[in-house]
DNA sequence: ATATTGAATTATGAATTCATTATACATGTC
DNA sequence: GACATGTATAATGAATTCATAATTCAATAT
């Protein structure tokens, strides 16, 4: 090391006040988490299906240690049930879950609606419009999925723009488990056009900024979802 | 055995068919769980303290795998902070964590109250009454502890009588957090003083089944407890 | 043939062990 | 004397091991 280099430090070297940036390290249970809620979310693994511990560690290459952590987890979060000595299982959605569940959404996107009003930029506005048009693109070209996909960004930036993630967590736990119900294919036409309807209202009412307008039809919004999930776990029970 | 066991199975011996009460087994992790929350809730560990590992374990004489297990729940909950290699500390509640959770309480305690009149039972009613009239004497006696265990007593009745577990579950996840903050010795005797009047006209509601009044009048008391709970985590900052 | 009991197997819950990382302290240099 | 570097200690994350409970399957009795 060269002698001046207390005297010189900040000159040729890396400036040491402004490290850089952190390096980020997650924990392998935090990765396996996230991944585990990931595929649960997606239906890659189905309600009822038991969870097979020895096999997901040879996949993901862990111990079983993090791995069960990842599982506590996830069975505080309401996704996995696990009964003593008898392992987990992928938690599925009874109907009472879902009629419990949906009030609670209610509440929780009006909020979402109603603080969104009060702190969203023009930028947002923007951008969410820009959105709501390719989605009405995907609905006249019937992609439901790509329908889909669009409509839940749309969400997204609406609960975003609320700027609490207290809310913001709390609504996507709900609404990660009722994703699993894989309600999509039996969206009906009627009720697809009713959605579609409604999104048209929720664009007016956020660029008026009227956040109790936002709220209401949100609110309907749901429980127009809430009939389709309905219908989507009744019809899969007679199977 | 006797010969005609089969024939006369239900007369002598246990009735198989009704299997007298399952024996409730818990797991470690589960039990120590609750007990971790209670101590972090009631503020036996005061928030930025460092989680003794070692002799949480030697306390508890459990080894650490159930434990660590318990500790990743809570830290998914947010009640400690978990940082890689650092191990856990209890999490602080800073203003802005108060200023993004309380929306949210009162969004969830409107919808109990809502729902609490469309499904609470006379007797409930009754009972809720009788705890008021302690709560009151306790306001009388200016006994400030015992009025707050009858006060969050009545919430509970509320809550339950919404009969909504999902509902539940999330506001006390979040009452949870709340309460560390230690509020209790801060409240004003003019903040008191509004408080018991909102609880008198939350009695009247309730008789009344008025589900929007009600809603109203929770989301107010809450906003009062808001301003207790700030200022007191205003005072603590201070010391 | 069917049902029930008991042994073998499998898998889970918990403890222990191992390796890695952070912290505390001491020594050396400027 | 202050700061940095190196070393020792302590604690954490993850793997492994161990004990116990559940499941499976075969054998026996009805």
């Amino acid at each position: 090391m060269s002698h001046d280099e207390t005297a010189t430090m900040a000159r040729a070297g890396a400036d040491t006040s402004a490290p850089a940036e952190p390096i980020i390290r997650r924990t392998l249970h935090d990765e396996l988490l996230e991944r585990l809620r990931q595929m649960i979310v997606d239906g890659d693994m189905t309600p009822g299906e038991k969870v097979p511990e020895k096999e997901l560690c040879a996949r993901f290459g862990v111990s079983r240690t993090p791995l069960r952590e990842a599982l506590k987890v996830l069975a505080n979060e309401g996704l996995v049930t696990l009964t003593p000595n008898r392992g987990a299982m992928i938690a599925g959605l009874t109907l009472e879950d879902l009629e419990e569940a949906f009030p609670v959404m209610g509440a929780l996107e009006a909020l979402s609606g109603e603080m969104a009003c009060a702190n969203i930029t023009d930028a947002e506005i923007a951008r969410i419009k820009q959105l709501h048009e390719q989605m009405m693109a995907h609905y006249e070209a019937r992609e439901l999925r790509r329908y889909f996909r669009t409509n839940q960004k749309i969400h997204e930036m609406i609960l975003t723009a609320a700027r609490n993630r207290t809310l913001s967590s709390l609504y996507r736990s709900l609404e990660g488990r009722i994703r699993q119900a894989r309600y999509l294919a039996n969206m009906s036409t009627s009720r697809w056009t009713q959605a579609v309807r409604e999104h048209e209202r929720m664009i007016a009412a956020l660029e008026a900024r009227d956040g109790a307008a936002l709220a209401q039809i949100l609110k309907s919004h749901l429980a127009n979802k809430f009939e389709t999930v309905k219908d989507a776990l009744e019809a899969s029970k007679n199977t």
